[in-house]
DNA sequence: TTGGCTTAATGGTCAGACCAATTATGTAAA
DNA sequence: TTTACATAATTGGTCTGACCATTAAGCCAA
């Protein structure tokens, strides 16, 4: 059996995240225990302060560890970890790049909605069938949560009636990359029930033209459903 | 209603850390770029050293930037890891897509022309009009590698003035899929020239309609524009 | 026992120095 | 003029020591 070692890299700093990392791996650091002071661990391990500062400042923002001036560092409990992508973490801060992912999104749904309309096979539209019961459901049952999850899943049940690839990789990226910003804004939704009622009946007739094969019903239908959305957000940047 | 705002953290790390992923957001700082050096970024920021390379050292652990020792630290493609790559394995592992990316290509494009018309600015018409006449140039001079490329900088410079730079990320990423595959699939360069047939007073119209600020014009022109490459494609096919 | 004060320890920030790698520059040789 | 190489300047990496801000602990007096 190949039994590799790990790189060892030469900043001082991965070296130090290493050997904490280990330790807490064979339960020799344990969840909410104290680390070493950082003075204390500067002696222990012969280096500078910045260098175990750059390691546990890295630690801490890996979720690993959490810092308590005047107090100490401890150790986290691995589960609680936050948004490790760091695309969607800069697009959580960002109002301008939300717009620009959500144009972008809507002109990729409009034009699918039109082509899925006109390619969409028997087992497509039992698919669609399926994922906008789904939504009506989630809708009936106000769940905030659900409606985003099964509005998703509807939409991109449309897209893979596109039979285009690339176009349904690049929708479900879309999607993707603003969920957060969306659920981050979701005790917003919470309070605005009336915005969804109307979009039930556009989601009604999104649907009912993709199964008619109506591509211009369909087109129209989405840039119908979509022009709320965008102006809500508008509003808000 | 209790609606918090997120927590702006006090920390100096993370502030520095938001003010450099928002210029990443906003497009002021691009892939690939130089960031200032850390003395001159302690400088602009009034922090010290050590706060700076902390920001830093942490930006690199999440993969936003990369530092050179002796030579500086450069703003990653995060866009590209996220989207593009993974979009690429999928291609490859996939056949043929020479005919899904085209129309995804398509798609981006006649929207962003009209999404240009709209929102060009001064700036934004000078571009575009410089990259009209190198495509001019190229076309009189029969030129087909030159078409090929000043063809997609002309196109590009036109997304550009949507000001959504991930649409134009995306746009990008399809013009270099395409030629890739085009390049895989058929015999590039002998091939190309039909493609390009006569489609001058198409591109005029495009530029022209972007120019006057015509979005209804520039979405039709854009469509009548790609409708004879897809067409060709097809034939092909 | 309680309340408030002092003290010590901790993480956060700063300043300045030196090391190591790379690039830019300028000079001498071909 | 061009090329090659030594030198200087710049950059990220590390170290040292100091001070600030917060917290916990200890202490003493009411």
């Amino acid at each position: 059996m190949q039994n590799f070692e790990p790189v060892k890299s030469t900043r001082v700093a991965d070296i130090i995240i290493d050997q904490i990392q280990a330790m807490i791996a064979k339960g020799i650091l344990k969840a909410g225990e104290k680390l070493l002071s950082e003075r204390k661990l500067c002696e222990q391990l012969n280096v500078s302060r910045a260098s175990v500062r750059e390691a546990i400042s890295i630690m801490k923002d890996r979720g690993i560890v959490e810092t308590y001036r005047g107090n100490g560092t401890i150790i986290c409990d691995i589960f609680k970890k936050r948004i490790s992508d760091p695309l969607e973490n800069i697009i959580k801060n960002s109002g301008e790049l939300t717009l620009d992912i959500t144009e972008m999104r809507n002109i990729l749904d409009v034009k699918a909605t039109r082509l899925a309309a006109k390619r969409r096979t028997n087992a497509d539209i039992v698919q669609i069938e399926i994922a906008y019961k789904n939504l009506v459901d989630a809708s009936n049952n106000k769940d905030v949560r659900l409606m985003i999850e099964t509005d998703a899943a509807f939409h991109l049940s449309i897209a893979e009636a596109t039979h285009n690839i690339v176009l349904l990789y690049s929708m479900r990226s879309m999607i993707e990359l603003i969920e957060h910003s969306i659920y981050e804004h979701m005790n917003y939704l919470e309070n605005m029930p009336e915005g969804f009622k109307d979009n039930a009946k556009e989601h009604e007739a999104i649907y009912l033209a993709v199964v008619n094969g109506d591509a211009d019903a369909a087109e129209l239908a989405s840039e119908n459903h979509l022009k709320h959305f965008t102006e809500y957000l508008k509003n808000r940047a």
